[in-house]
DNA sequence: GTAATTTTTTACCGATTGGTACATAATGTC
DNA sequence: GACATTATGTACCAATCGGTAAAAAATTAC
């Protein structure tokens, strides 16, 4: 064990309520006295542990995605027994509950941080990781519907990196509408729309 | 005539120039030196001629609406001859055309502003007119649609609300798509996709 | 020309920004 | 207990924030 003083608060639970901070206010609109003021820490502490603003955000992104975000796609595979079709709703169903969910604010942090990104205020780090990720998530997207098209789940035609950067693209467009106060319920009744647009798996 | 110095600046050339600021870095992303350095004025004339910089965000972003967004609208009634389903993909081109313009910020002004109210930073006029603006926006497309349906270029169980939901969405969506960088021609591949969900118009 | 009016320029305001120096407090090692 | 190490609290830094006071410059009305 290492000497020292040791520290009064969970590195894990600020990191959260940091990325909720980012999440609500964005990272132009967030300053260093909020966060210090939201994880009841002094500034001193907030460097010490997680270096500076700009890397306090990239780190909390990144704890969004892994999080938040990542175990969305587990809707999509699973159960393998369902139809494609099926499990797309689930999944589509998951990111509305994401973005609209009652105890966390309003959209998705990182469509929110894509928006924010190319601003001269935003590192240009951060905007290129965020053009990373979104080019990763259509990735495994289409690799997972490739695999679902060699199932049978999708017609021999599908053009699977079309849906998933479709899918993408909506889910992005849901995060928005959830943002300016679109409710939970209306969002779902916008889920069979957007499903039957996906060939072959829009049949009934 | 009155009396008093002229005005050394195009006060419309200008407010398209802070429009462009904001669109490119957002309302938190912009301070006013940014502003009054793009304009080529100082301060003074600024908040002489705009109030403050809450005021010419709200003008700039009207501006935006009426000159760049509301334009595209056009797109969706004419030629009216024209199948709907073929208005619709011009319309929805016209919005890629607007969000990944080489020449403009990318994205869309009213979508990344819709990301950013809510904001601590964001005062509470701007994110309640930006609500309205949605809403506003989604009803003219529910209404244009059910004339639509009435002229039979929708089935009679068409639901007007959600496809004009759907639609904003999408556009939503597109837009994010285009500020992380997504091509205008990759945008356009998605466009076939996006308006086969629509009932009726998708048949061939 | 003179007065009234409006814009421009310069210089400044208090408050807040991201970030840090330094002394103090608490811990583990020996 | 002495010492090295790490975290905390206070107090501060230069720079920038949104916004303005006051004087000079330019214009029209008379």
């Amino acid at each position: 064990m290492s000497a020292g003083r040791k520290r009064a608060f969970d590195k894990e639970e600020a990191l959260d309520k940091a990325m909720r901070v980012f999440w609500e206010n964005g990272y132009s609109g967030t300053s260093v006295t909020d966060l210090t003021a939201a994880l009841g820490i002094n500034k001193p502490s907030m460097y010490a542990a997680f270096g500076n603003k700009e890397q306090l955000f990239a780190t909390a992104l990144e704890h969004y995605m892994v999080n938040y975000r990542a175990p969305i796609l587990q809707q999509l595979t699973e159960p393998p027994e369902a139809p494609l079709r099926e499990r797309m709703k689930a999944f589509l169903c998951s990111v509305i509950d994401l973005v609209s969910n009652p105890a966390s604010p309003k959209g998705c942090l990182f469509v929110k941080s894509c928006c924010e990104s190319g601003s001269v205020a935003i590192p240009d780090d951060i905007t290129s990781s965020l053009g990373n990720m979104v080019l990763d998530h259509e990735e495994m997207l289409a690799n997972l519907l490739e695999a679902e098209r060699q199932r049978g789940q999708l017609p021999e035609s599908a053009e699977v990196q079309i849906i998933a950067e479709y899918l993408v693209t909506v889910m992005a467009g849901l995060s928005v509408q959830a943002r300016r106060g679109k409710s939970n319920e209306a969002l779902k009744a916008l889920v069979d729309m957007i499903v039957s647009s996906i060939p072959g798996a829009a049949k009934d």
